[in-house]
DNA sequence: AATGAATGAGGATTCATTCAT
DNA sequence: AATGAATGAATCCTCATTCAT
């Protein structure tokens, strides 16, 4: 007697696939559109799902605005560990692939960056929420850089949170600014700006 | 069946005030909430009119949008005029004058300026072509300013349009940055700070 | 001392034309877009009053409807009558003068004509039951003209009413016939072809 | 937070007898009380659907209307068309069986067609323009049937656009005329009326 | 799992009516 | 008397969400 197994080979895998598939069409929408103007509709067409397979993979539509937020964080959060972790030993060459990873990611793709942190606090409640745990998951992986840069003697000693506070606050608004403006300098060059002010303001030995 | 009248506005003063409170209103409900998750209702509560009593006034939601870009438009350019002519007759107080002025309007109100330019650009069509315009306008003022101080001597000779361009430029940068960031940099400070990076780079004198 | 005259000379003939022309206005722009296409604001326009004047000679919309059902009626009424005395004594002459003007009236104003038909039937209600009574009176009219024509020995004896259906009948087919179609024939041959079948039908001598 | 289904169309069949549904219950309703004065609640109350579910089948009030119209000259034409094959290969017998078809079709169902026609008028824009299309297709029918019949040499040869012009409006104004009267004549002897007519005017041969 | 039909609350807009001036 | 500002109920339409198939 055939055993009447569990479909579901075909799932996990695809299903992901899937999944990121309307992530996906859900960013390029929303980017386009902003978040109320976009109806879920549109979102499937963009996938090539039906209507309503949205809902089998996301509660609601906040609900898929939400996990657009984390995977972007986790792209992002990904590329700078991976960036960081390839640039080899020192902290100064790590923090500044860290840098030069932020700057990208936040330049592929304005409209979807621009659109996360402009919907998000302006849709409030849940997502603005979201938005500021988000930062606050940043924070913690800078801080966890300086702490490790301050353990090798890279960095001054001094409180790590607000170290870790200046930086990132540096960072952001470089990245932001280069969002909005264009400065004629290439992203090495920006990042390279960055490090060197930070590390030359509070690097307790002269740069390498 | 209806008809519970307040208050009536009788005289075209009156009506323009009233007028000028819808705006208002919408001011700060769509600075808040944004353009597609308002509704008019909730504009009509915080004006303190009746719901049908917008329309009156206004053709549309997207009318009364429209409105309130040029009212804002409006007010800014007056701003600046107003400004440049109180401070007297030197090309450069003038400009100092009037790039102060655009700082103050910027961020005296900030959450309604990013709506105004955000959700324009996101709304596209009518609401962006509007946008453009006002940018014309705003590099037609500036051109005016720099061709004045050129018939005065105190600016080199030189393509009044790319002057401008660059000048315009440099303020709106600098303007919306201070959106975001805070350089600890008082108004003035900020305005010197552009004052003299243009005069110092265009003056065909030395600078004071 | 100057008395406080009751400033009302102007008023009782200019009140009634204002009156008039607003039904008049009434009637084009009902008879172009229909009852609920209409709104009270056109009506203002096309008489060149003010919006809430209509208000101050008809009690609403509906009231101005029906106002202008009456109106029309009246007219007919006056012409169909009109034309009967001015026909001289016979009884044949007189029907045909009376059924020339009915003619005449409804094809000088199709489009008013049946508007108040159609939209009084489809209104329902008020309209309907006035529609009823106006053509409860139109028969009546007919039915003295009967009766007179029987007093004079120019028409059979018989049950007046049922005549008169019969004679009201053909000619509001008639009439209705050459609102839609076009047979070529004039007014006058219309009418003469009507009254001949009446009065060869029913004639109890052959006539003139 | 909706949704309360009663009954599902899940097959093309069911979906399009759905649809059908909404259609006779709109033309039930627009009969009866016009065009602007039917809400589509109204509309869909009867149909025995949800409010939301009229858009699902049409797009918007408009092309409801639009669609009655076209269903009902679907059927008006597809009876014509039956009537005529079914009764063989006279063209007599043919062209009297089309010309019944027609009036039959006319007062199964007196308001609908009056209703469509008047508000069709009345509508305007694109409205009337549906139906100077559907009258000319009716037009190009007829012409068929004429330039049949001349090929079978029972009609005088002669321009086949005219003398459709000529039957089209013999018929379409008798079926107004019984919409509006009663001549007290049924169906077959009005339709054997007319086509005797033309067949005694237009006829090669002695009719039979 | 996937689909798309069904639902109805929500929102923009219109317009008859009232009434202060 | 006349005006037109103010009102809000009524209506069309959208769209997030549910759920039978």
């Amino acid at each position: 007697m055939p055993a009447r197994v569990v479909r579901r080979a075909v799932s996990e895998a695809e299903k992901e696939q899937r999944r990121e598939g309307i992530l996906g069409a859900a960013k390029a929408v929303f980017s386009q559109r902003g978040f109320h103007a976009t109806t879920v509709a549109e979102v499937a067409r963009a996938a090539g799902v039906s209507y309503g397979s949205i809902y089998w993979y996301f509660d609601s539509k906040d609900a898929l605005f939400l996990a657009l937020m984390e995977s972007e964080e986790a792209a992002l959060r990904a590329r700078i560990w991976t960036a960081a972790r390839d640039a080899g030993e020192g902290a100064l060459d790590r923090v500044r692939a860290a840098v030069r990873a932020t700057f990208e990611f936040f330049e592929a793709d304005r409209a979807a960056v621009q659109l996360l942190f402009r919907e998000s606090l302006m849709l409030g409640g849940e997502f603005e929420r979201h938005l500021f745990a988000m930062q606050g998951r940043f924070m913690a992986d800078v801080e966890a850089v300086v702490t490790g840069a301050q353990d090798q003697g890279d960095l001054v000693e001094g409180p790590p949170r607000l170290i870790a506070f200046c930086v990132a606050g540096l960072v952001a608004q470089v990245a932001h600014r280069r969002l909005v403006t264009d400065d004629g300098m290439g992203v090495d060059a920006a990042a390279d700006f960055v490090v060197n002010l930070v590390f030359n303001g509070l690097g307790a030995a002269e740069p390498a």
